[in-house]
DNA sequence: TTTGGCCCTTGCGAGAATGAACACAATATG
DNA sequence: CATATTGTGTTCATTCTCGCAAGGGCCAAA
């Protein structure tokens, strides 16, 4: 029971307002042939007559000055939403949602922070979880991702940082289980993660050297490793970044070039452009020049 | 600054509220083709995106929900505008404009008072004036008007009733000057129009009957007229409804055919076939049967 | 009464919007 | 893991709307 065809409305609505065929197809920019063909049109439908026509132009029934009153109303509010629409392109607020890995966030939320602080009308949601939240559903505007990524067509993609990952353990392991080297890997006790087929590829390396039996520790939470190792339960795999009490940490072997994890910034193309997202890349790809990834 | 096609609002804000393109295109009957270019289009013109595309339908980013919201209560809006106008044809509300000659207007004042407590919620203007009100501009709904009429194409006209017209005058008067025939016209003293070529047809033939000099008191009143008659003035035409008073009149002449008027009921193409008009007429033709016209 | 201007109306051709069909991707289902 | 289902994206023939231009009515001024 509702309207078909909006454009007759705002036909309709221009002629009550001018009062004549001719100024509304001159405000409209269309030929007055099609004003007349859209209020035949509409009041055909209605089935009421919304103008009387006479030589001077037409005049509005009553029917047609409620309409005038109503198509007012939604003029004034289509406008005030465009401008909101167009406007916000430009502007940095509204809400921002990132997704990024668990393990991460003591690194850039201290970051995120100073971004509110430059614009403080956004609001930042940071969502992490075992699952990949999904940019082309719009759960997030933009993701820090790790590893080879999907060959996803309507995601933007642009290398962030290389993660620096480092074996090792803490100084009373050391004391009590002595220094690793290439040959005594059996002798040792490590930490690893629950999953049988990691995607990060210092976990592919340690599932491939180090025996099953070696492993004394599973975790699937990158954070609990820090953990264990600083509790001197064995050997596990930090990132470079995270310097928080390191001085008691050594490394167990020299960091292998393939260890490391390359970091994405994932967008989706269609908010990729936004001043939002754009004015937060640019800022993050900034601050990580600040950052210890060493 | 204002859009230029609601319609493809009306497209988004169905696609907002479905979430795919298909359903949206089944709601609006039409191909789910248009739906995209719909959007498209409107996303283009915006310069901003309104959905997110995925595999599984359109989801809103802001500016789409900000769309939702606004679309939903012009759409709300103009399902009751249209409620409004459609039912507003089957009602007898509103207004009802009503012109007709100064002179009807004892008789058929009360019949509108009649009209109005079968249907109260009708507000009734009756206007009257020197000049002719345009039913074409919408100035009156009904109009009562007398004599032959221009043939207006978007008028409707349809007989009222015919007013027959007394020349009578007051008992007193004919005591004085006695009564009128063929052959004393001159003697006496007639009660004419202002006007040098009525329309009237009985005013008419006081012009080419009564010599000038006989007219000794002249108006542009009909209503005048009779006070004039019964203050013993002089000989006047009386329309034969009007029966207050007659008791102190006599007729001098029988009355002619051809002095009576006949009376048509016009109303405006367009609004004749509404039931509000239609009622009135009806009630009109009803009520006219009651009246003294004789 | 005549003339000029304004406005609505109508028929016709060009162009744009539309609908049908097909291709493709992703998800749900067994 | 294969299949059915759902929904999007694209191309092409068609329909429909739009703009153009000519026609006619009405009003006001000369």
């Amino acid at each position: 029971m509702s309207f078909d065809h909006w454009d007759e409305i705002r036909t309709a609505y221009q002629v009550a307002r001018m009062g004549t065929v001719s100024g509304a197809a001159e405000v409209l920019g269309v030929h007055h042939a099609t004003v007349i063909r859209h209020i035949d049109a509409l009041e055909g439908r209605l089935g009421a007559k919304l103008f009387q026509r006479h030589a001077r132009g037409y005049t509005a029934t009553e029917a047609g000055q409620d309409l005038l009153q109503v198509a007012a109303g939604a003029d004034d509010q289509f406008s005030q939403l465009a401008g909101r629409i167009k406007g916000r392109g430009d502007e940095v607020t509204g809400e921002l949602i990132v997704t990024s890995l668990e393990s991460l966030s003591p690194l850039f939320i201290p970051a995120i922070g100073k971004f509110q602080e430059e614009h403080p009308e956004l609001r930042v949601r940071l969502v992490t979880d075992s699952r990949l939240f999904r940019l082309e559903y719009g759960e997030a505007h933009v993701a820090i991702r790790a590893g080879t990524l999907p060959d996803q067509p309507d995601n933007i993609v642009q290398p962030f940082f290389t993660q620096t990952i480092r074996l090792m353990a803490h100084k009373a392991y050391v004391e009590k289980y002595g220094m690793l080297d290439d040959t005594n890997l059996d002798q040792h006790r490590f930490i690893g993660s629950v999953v049988d087929t990691p995607r990060a590829p210092f976990l592919r390396w340690m599932t491939q050297m180090v025996p099953d039996e070696s492993i004394y520790f599973r975790t699937s939470e990158m954070r609990a490793v820090k953990d264990a190792v600083m509790a001197g339960i064995g050997i596990g795999f930090l990132p470079g970044w995270d310097r928080d009490g390191v001085e008691d940490l050594v490394d167990m072997l020299p960091p292998l070039e393939e260890w490391s994890a390359k970091l994405w910034l994932v967008t989706h193309m269609d908010l990729h452009r936004t001043a939002k997202v754009q004015t937060f890349l640019r800022f993050l790809k900034e601050e990580v020049k600040t950052w210890p990834v060493e």
